[in-house]
RNA sequence: GCCUCGGUAGCUCAGUUGGUAGAGCAGUAGACUGAAAAUCUACGUGUCGGUGGUUCAAGUCCGCCCCGAGGCA
């Protein structure tokens, strides 16, 4: 068979899920998540994890790879997925991605090189000098001298892009733009055909609150106490996911909990606009009108195409 | 019925001694190369509740009316 990959991607609540499982189902393919949020162990509901039932249909794999107090990068997921997908395809069968970790994905379909592993000791000492009076300044200014070009592409209130790029040079003697220049002559590890569901702005907010109401009677709640109950700390990569830093808020008393379940709507209607404005950049992506359309309809569409 | 305080952008509110209004949030668009459900950027005209008046000039001062909250009877 050909090594191309299949990626369902787009915003949160757009029904990749479904469609993804269904596709599965008709090209007898395995699911592989790029989510950066349900690779952990846990946290079910709130990332709308599929279902026991769903994973038995289909075998899924990066969901639950990780423990909550565990840390995650583009790099690190890449390299859980990659044997993965190996292996799929040396048993015949096609991989179909599923996600909306838009970095994620493109650890596995673009030449990243990714080539350098962060070190805390040099990020928290940029990370003080930034918190000075015009330390935010001084970094910028400091990278300007060492890679004008990435300067002039960051803003310098960016804080966390000018770390990694002046950390990208401290640690390699690199340049990041020496180093995205590398990767633009290069080719990804497998080709891939992109998907992702489109709907009108307005439903897919209505999507979005409803699934938020929804989360909080399937007992959101009660899984974020559990959480916190483990010891897991309220800073980590895990506990930033929306929906639990906001309940999490609620339960120390510091906003109600009404206010919270509104401002994880809010925060998930943001973070659908900030994946829209992502994936329309991505020129590979094929939009499916999803107003409408059953999962099984639309998962016939990709089956046709890929096919083909 | 009387008194007080409010009525300004979709929402919450600023608005100095009168010179036709601006923040946050929301919204929209954008960025994104080992933190990405993270992080960052840009975009602000609205019968200033209505109406009459004073004034060269009224969101701002005065009268009346409407709506809301509270207080006194």
């Amino acid at each position: 068979m050909k090594e191309e990959l299949i990626v369902l991607c787009g915003p949160t609540a757009s029904g990749k899920s479904a469609v993804a499982l269904a596709l599965c189902e008709l090209l007898g393919a395995e699911l592989v998540s790029c989510d950066s949020m349900q690779l952990y162990r846990g946290m079910d509901i709130g990332t709308a994890k599929p279902t026991a039932d769903e994973r038995s249909r289909v075998p899924h794999h990066l969901i639950d790879a990780l423990q909550p107090d565990e840390n995650c990068s583009a790099a690190r997921y890449r390299e859980l997925a990659l044997p993965i997908i190996r292996s799929l395809f040396e048993v015949g069968k096609q991989p179909v991605l599923c996600g909306g970790t838009g970095l994620y994905i493109d650890a596995l379909t673009k030449p990243l090189g990714f080539s350098v592993e962060g070190d805390p000791a040099i990020r928290a000492s940029f990370e003080r000098e930034a918190e000075r009076p015009e330390g935010k300044q001084r970094l910028h200014a400091r990278l300007r001298e060492i890679d004008p070009d990435s300067a002039e592409r960051l803003h310098e209130n960016d804080v966390r892009r000018v770390i990694r790029a002046l950390e990208v040079h401290a640690l390699t003697g690199v340049t990041l733009t020496e180093q995205m220049a590398r990767d633009a002559v290069r080719v990804g590890d497998y080709p891939a055909w992109l998907y992702a569901l489109d709907w009108p702005r307005d439903v897919l907010y209505a999507r979005i609150d409803a699934r938020v109401d929804a989360m909080i009677e399937q007992g959101l709640i009660g899984e974020v106490e559990n959480l916190l109950q483990t010891g897991l700390s309220r800073d980590g990569t895990a506990m930033q996911a929306i929906g639990y830093k906001e309940i999490a808020a609620a339960l120390s008393g510091e906003i109600s909990m009404k206010h919270a379940v509104d401002q994880i709507k809010q925060a998930t209607r943001n973070y659908a606009k900030r994946q829209l404005t992502w994936f329309r950049r991505d020129k590979r992506v094929t939009w499916i009108p999803a107003e409408g359309c059953s999962a099984d309809e639309i998962a016939r569409t990709i089956f046709e195409e890929v096919t083909r």
